[in-house]
RNA sequence: GGCUCCAUCGUCUAGCGGUUAGGACAGCACCCUUUCAAGGUGCAGAUACGGGUUCGAUUCCCGUUGGAGCUGCCA
């Protein structure tokens, strides 16, 4: 019914309301919209639907390019980030703000005026409140509007409106129209009856555009071939199809994707935890892997594989394989992901990550990392394999940081406490370590250490590996010598090191 | 109420008339390890229900039930 022309490329377009952050449910949106683009070597159009004055900043707009950049979701066309409080746009169908494009429905208005398919409507919006709520009240259905304006004598209402009488525009339903049906790309052919479509308003009296309208005229003008967008918007497609129609604008292709909900089924909100993808970013996700796994609520590559990058997504991404049932938001999916992505990092690249957490934890600063690099790559191999956010790595290795004291991890040691025999050693162990005249030397570590398995009567072995556990909290037995070494204890290391495997 | 959408393990999904219904997360057990992880092996777990169509339905059709969305001068 559409798009013929087998060469053309596609044209797509994200276009959220600035009226909040960058929603998963939108990102995700945002992420089939691109990949679909790509895949297709398309153009990825980003466009600001900001008509509702109410609720829509420049802040939001800013936050929702940012998190867009920071997903890697990048536009062809669209607004610049900020770089100076100017809002701009590049891309030869622009502007991409809908409140800078208000010639494109003047212009539209006036040609469904001229066709017959637009009229003036009178009707306050406190009057048509009223009507809901007298219908509510009765226990009578709502059915829309009454179009009590639509069959104005035309002179009567262009005196009106000459007159300066507020009103704003409808769409006059072409109620011998049939059914309106569509193919849509994700969930078949979909058919609604023309007599429940309400005559529902293009232009507002203050002249601003609806979202039913300024999106229609945006996607005509820009060419938007393929319009990917979430399932709250289904039953508005009808009603767009009709604005399509009277604007003689060719139909794009719909797909509409289902919700993601919250963990009890229910659209996903705030009382379900983070919901934005800036908060996500905050609490230490990787951008790679909010992709990843957003592309996975909805899609599958082969159904086998669940790590895959943003090329591989749109190397194999297609509109058929998207899912038609609504998602459940698995953070404990999401959590084991991101673990996978952070084990995988190279030493290099897992610095690179881990360094920022550090500085704003305040553990160490830039030069510091630069000076002894080497020491700071020897933090992987002490974390990488239990963290699942890099957010947590401060906590993990503030240790390092403090200098040489004693801290027992409470946890571990509940665990050890409990196995027979262990309590005797940690305690012997504690009560060595926390002597006086100790200081934290090298020598008296070592020789503390070494005269408690005979003193114990215990293996050599069982005794350091306690020690181990006591001494680093959930440090493995490799990452407590290279903690001690990262100390700077290298020679009572190596002495320690070379006492157990001797005593083993 | 009206219109519309959805329905495979607890969760994300594969399947596109014939499969021992596959994978991943979570769970459990064992191995490894005197902690925690990671890793390895294994176990358990699903076609919502009822009718059709068909030699044969998870797959196609209808209904029921359950869930969701829209029903604004919000998007």
């Amino acid at each position: 019914m559409n798009q013929s022309t087998t060469d053309s490329k596609p044209r797509v377009r994200f276009a959220p309301s600035p009226t909040g952050m960058l929603h998963v449910g939108g990102a995700r949106t945002a992420i089939y919209n691109w990949a679909f683009a790509r895949h297709n070597g398309g153009t990825f159009v980003l466009r600001i639907d900001d008509t509702d004055p109410e609720r829509s900043t420049k802040e939001n707009t800013q936050i929702i390019l940012r998190a867009m950049s920071w997903l890697g979701l990048d536009w062809d066309e669209g607004p610049c980030l900020d770089d100076g409080g100017q809002e701009r746009s590049e891309g030869d169908y622009g502007p991409y703000f809908q409140t800078q494009r208000s010639d494109f429905y003047a212009q539209a208005l006036q040609k469904m005026r001229d066709n017959g398919s637009a009229y003036p409507c009178f009707c306050t919006p406190e009057e048509l409140t009223a009507k809901r709520e007298a219908a509510k009240q009765a226990g009578v259905a709502y059915e829309g509007y009454d179009r009590s304006c639509r069959n104005l004598d035309p002179a009567v209402a262009q005196a009106r409106i000459d007159a300066g009488e507020p009103h704003c525009w409808r769409l006059k339903v072409p109620l011998d129209h049939g059914p309106v049906e569509f193919d849509d790309a994700v969930r078949g052919r979909l058919s609604f009856p023309i007599d429940v479509l309400d005559d529902f308003v293009l232009v507002r009296s203050d002249g601003t555009p609806t979202y039913n309208f300024a999106s229609v005229v945006d996607d005509a003008c820009m060419g938007i071939t393929h319009i990917i967008r979430g399932d709250d918007h289904i039953s508005n497609t009808p009603k767009q199809i009709l604005v399509f129609e009277a604007l003689g604008a060719p139909l794009p292709t719909f797909a509409h994707l289902s919700m993601i909900w919250g963990p009890d089924g229910k659209k996903l909100s705030k009382r379900h935890g983070a919901t934005s993808v800036e908060e996500y970013k905050a609490q230490g996700y990787l951008p790679e892997v909010m992709v990843n796994y957003l592309a996975l609520l909805g899609w599958a590559l082969a159904g086998e594989t669940t790590k895959f990058s943003k090329d591989t997504l749109c190397e194999h991404f297609t509109l058929d394989h998207i899912s038609k049932n609504p998602a459940i938001f698995d953070a404990e999916k999401l959590d084991w992901l991101n673990s996978v992505y952070i084990r995988e990092f190279s030493p290099d690249e897992f610095l690179e990550h881990l360094v920022p957490h550090l500085i704003a934890a305040g553990l160490c600063t830039q030069q510091e990392v630069e000076d002894k690099r080497d020491w700071f790559l020897g933090i992987r191999p002490l974390i990488f394999e239990r963290i699942k956010r890099m957010t947590e790595a401060p906590a993990m290795v503030a240790y390092l940081f403090s200098g040489p004291t004693v801290s027992l991890d409470e946890a571990s040691v509940a665990k050890v406490l409990a196995k027979e025999g262990s309590k005797a050693i940690l305690e012997a162990l504690e009560q060595a370590l926390a002597a006086d005249d100790l200081e934290w030397d090298a020598a008296a570590i070592e020789a503390a250490l070494r005269a408690l398995p005979p003193a114990l009567g215990q293996k050599p072995k069982t005794v350091f590996q306690v020690a181990r556990v006591a001494l680093c909290g959930n440090m493995v037995s490799p990452p407590l010598f290279e903690s001690i070494h990262l100390i700077g204890r290298e020679d009572s290391i190596a002495r320690l090191k070379a006492a157990e495997s001797a005593a083993m």
